[in-house]
DNA sequence: AGAAAGAGTCGAAGCGCTTCGACGATTGGC
DNA sequence: GCCAATCGTCGAAGCGCTTCGACTCTTTCT
């Protein structure tokens, strides 16, 4: 293993030289910089990250804590946790996998250990029990999602509310009078998600708002699920025409039940969907849709803890950033014929 | 923070008694131990992960690096790294997360650093240019796939060559003699990825010795392109009665399209799907399939990741781990009628 | 009974880095 | 032309842990 006392040794410099070389700490002169620069080089130097972080009290590791088995949509998580591992590169910072299974005990430990630096939490349930220890242990944090009680702390999410709306409003601009929100299933609304209640309050006053007829049901998201839930709709509501789908694993089967039963997309019913915009994309017809913005929450997620890591001591500047949703109108809606 | 030097004083012993507590190194009477892990339990101490890894040159970390983009299915990929991060806690290590787009140079900066003490890799290409490089630094490492010389590296993966078979074997038990692979896009083939290719290599191999007719063709996975490839399929072999589905993506369109077209499943027409059981299990109807073992593989990679950790200098164990398929019978195949 | 072996504990060295204070050499202001 | 400030560099302390050798007691074997 190559260490710092060996490229000091071969750039004919002192240690701490070469420290402050690499950490633009003290100004190095331009001769200095490149001797260092070139032993670093040609010894293929990689400052060991363990002593670097008991020396300099920081890790230069995010902690990212994500769902093991989720009732989210898996692509979305990846692509955010995708999302975070890339922009923290950028920040010269790397990205540890944590389970929502370590629940409160994985914050301790990585709040206690100095192993990362600070922590990224995904799927946050309104009354978290991590949201607690991470105010307690200090720990610089941003959520991925929208708690009961955010005061605090830094928050990234889609603008649900927003996004329940926006779909409302595009079908009653299509002349839809009756609309139905084939939500996430009851696990999600019992484990108290918010995103899929905040969606829902955002559907049901917009709805209001509009003068439409809205009902609401959940879906598990299987075919037979989404063949059972949109039967006893069509039933109840038998005119209705506009569908708002939450569950990305419904949408497949949605399109193929309506397909069957001779309602044609979007002639006669519309669709929108609040999926990532590949999955709009890859259905026949492409749907209009509210994307998920998984990579700019990703992002936001890390921009903002890197932030929170600068100004440390300074005051809390803990935000909360809801992203206005945006609905792309694709094939799936049409004006009501 | 909590020191060691803390714990010591309040339990009234050394700090390497301590330490010894913690590592069971060396045998401590149960008093003392007592004493010890009654003062780390009330001061809520954590030892301080950089220390460690300094003292013990141990980091107690895995890097995984995972593709950023893939034509593989993304769930599949995620129950990958889900199930290496929770078997990698069984053995008190934490996982850090990669991309495949640092390439090389990831893998220089993690061998340098110290940081992981081992790499578990994904997305295996033929004649990976990351392999070598795990070579020339001894980086002890797992693959999650076969690249085209496996010599002195441990691999994981599904032998797809006999999934390819077992499905063949499978439409041909039931009496079909006309079957088609509708398998990964254009670009999988191309990327010299393996496992696509080799298991069209079983494929045709079963083909042969069974006497069937069996034709293969790449599929991008969307709704359109699922339909121009089965279209073109049964203009030239309209007597084709067996499908294996090798991209995730298709299954759906594929099952649509078939239902449209009046071919019943599994009727007129059997479909065996190479997916992660999840999938197979959402159609309808319920899919034949091998499933992909992701949690296994994903387990085996982190056990004989430890195992090369802890046999350190012993002779260089490394195995390549071909996990035999398994195909379950579901509702979309039948005997040909 | 005495030597050898083991159990249980401690002190100190050292892992590779950052950072503080110090110091000589320039530089600029007056 | 002198003092202060600044630049560029160095030496040394120390971050919190592991681990080696040494030491004291017991226990066991002969």
């Amino acid at each position: 293993m190559v260490t710092l006392a060996e490229v000091a040794r071969q750039a004919g410099v002192s240690p701490s030289t070469v420290s402050y070389v690499l950490s633009r700490k003290r100004s190095i002169s331009d001769e200095t910089r490149r001797k260092v620069e070139a032993a670093i080089e040609s010894l293929g130097y990689h400052p060991h990250a363990g002593a670097r972080a008991l020396a300099s009290n920081r890790s230069n590791i995010l902690a990212l804590m994500i769902p093991l088995r989720s009732d989210m949509y898996v692509p979305v998580i990846m692509e955010i946790a995708m999302a975070v591992t890339t922009e923290a590169r950028e920040f010269g910072q790397d990205v540890l996998l944590l389970t929502k299974d370590e629940g409160t005990a994985g914050v301790r430990r990585i709040a206690g250990s100095g192993l990362a630096d600070a922590m990224i939490v995904m799927d946050i349930e309104l009354e978290d029990d991590r949201i607690p220890v991470l105010r307690e242990t200090e720990t610089p944090a941003v959520l991925i999602g929208l708690p009961a009680d955010p005061a605090g702390l830094a928050c990234v999410d889609l603008d649900f509310e927003a996004t329940g709306s926006a779909c409302v409003e595009h079908l009653a601009s299509l002349g839809h009078r009756d609309i139905a929100l084939i939500g996430e299933g009851e696990g999600v609304y019992k484990r108290n998600t918010g995103f899929a209640a905040r969606t829902l309050t955002g559907f049901q006053r917009a709805a209001a708002a509009n003068g439409i007829r809205a009902v609401h049901r959940s879906c598990e998201g299987t075919y037979e699920s989404t063949a059972g839930v949109l039967s006893r709709i069509l039933e109840e509501r038998p005119g209705t025409t506009g569908f708002v789908v939450q569950n990305e694993a419904a949408i497949a089967p949605l399109l193929s039940l309506l397909r069957l039963s001779g309602r044609a997309v979007p002639e006669d019913t519309s669709v929108v969907a609040i999926c990532p915009d590949q999955v709009a994309l890859q259905s026949s017809p492409r749907l209009t849709s509210v994307s998920i913005p998984a990579e700019e929450m990703g992002r936001q997620a890390v921009r903002q803890v890197m932030a929170q890591l600068e100004t440390r001591d300074a005051e809390h500047v803990s935000q909360t950033t809801l992203i206005p949703p945006t609905l792309t109108v694709r094939e799936s809606s049409a004006r009501k014929s």
